[in-house]
DNA sequence: ATTAAATACTACAAATAGGTGGCATTTTAT
DNA sequence: ATAAAATGCCACCTATTTGTAGTATTTAAT
């Protein structure tokens, strides 16, 4: 668990901007509805433009798009891209030892914990994150 | 995922001392077997002992016992304790918005992964996992 | 052309996490 | 008594993460 902050913030940004239209979002208006500190807002989209996740425009109008359909971004990848490649994928108690033939004490049940956290989180996109927000909202128009 | 390097050195120690006899250990002993940083080692246990999984008994001969019964020790707890009160149970992304009314967009996708993830962490204790650990030493002495 | 609104880049500052070393104290063996 | 082997405590250092600020560049509206 506990993510590092610029996962979160990374995951803030990318589930605002899919559950919204297709707009160009500035990093100005992603920080006035977000409120991630200003100056590492814009630092951190420069940062997911270059994974590819989203891409920039220069100039007045200019700002940020999904750079692919958001069908093929799951939150695994979201996560693993900033957590560095495979942090999920590490012994827990970070023993260098500990592959198959000689796995640590707690090798199995961690395992299974995060085999289980894993598969949820590569099986959901932002794609199914926008489906389920627009969902929730029909279901909240029809209840007033 | 992605533990703070002080909560696997945690794990690392209990999970060690967990499977093995009811010894004393000493943190040089420790050092020698786990191999965390020797300083930081020794800070760390006392840190263990002020949080109430271990204790210590001091001069020549001392070291340091479970507080408790094992049984008593999930890795629910440890965690929880060495990462901060609830770290596990915060918004994924980080909202103080984020509670029952008013969830972030991505609250039930993060709700029901981690949920999974909590289930087994709190319903596995050191005594399973000692438990565990000998079976497995049986099964390995029975196929030499 | 000029200005405004946007991103790119970069150097620095602050906060947190991880790690070290020394000295004081306690206990046991001799 | 003294020395050895252990923990307790504390001050400091280092590395990493998070956050700030300023300048350069690009684009569109006027």
């Amino acid at each position: 668990m506990i993510l590092s902050k610029t996962t979160e913030y990374a995951l803030s940004i990318l589930s605002y901007m899919a559950t919204r239209t297709d707009e160009v979002y500035s990093a100005e208006y992603l920080f006035n509805e977000l409120k991630i500190p200003r100056s590492y807002l814009r630092r951190l989209l420069t940062g997911l433009s270059k994974f590819g996740f989203i891409k920039s425009s220069l100039g007045r109008k200019g700002g940020f798009v999904f750079a692919k359909d958001i069908k093929e971004i799951s939150f695994y990848q979201i996560i693993n891209t900033m957590e560095g490649a495979d942090a999920m994928n590490t012994c827990l108690l970070g023993f260098s030892c500990c592959i198959v033939d000689h796995p640590c004490v707690m090798h199995d049940i961690w395992m299974e914990a995060r085999s289980k956290m894993i598969n949820t989180l590569s099986n959901t996109t932002l794609a199914d994150l926008k489906e389920k927000y627009q969902q929730d909202l029909l279901k909240n128009l029809r209840s007033i």
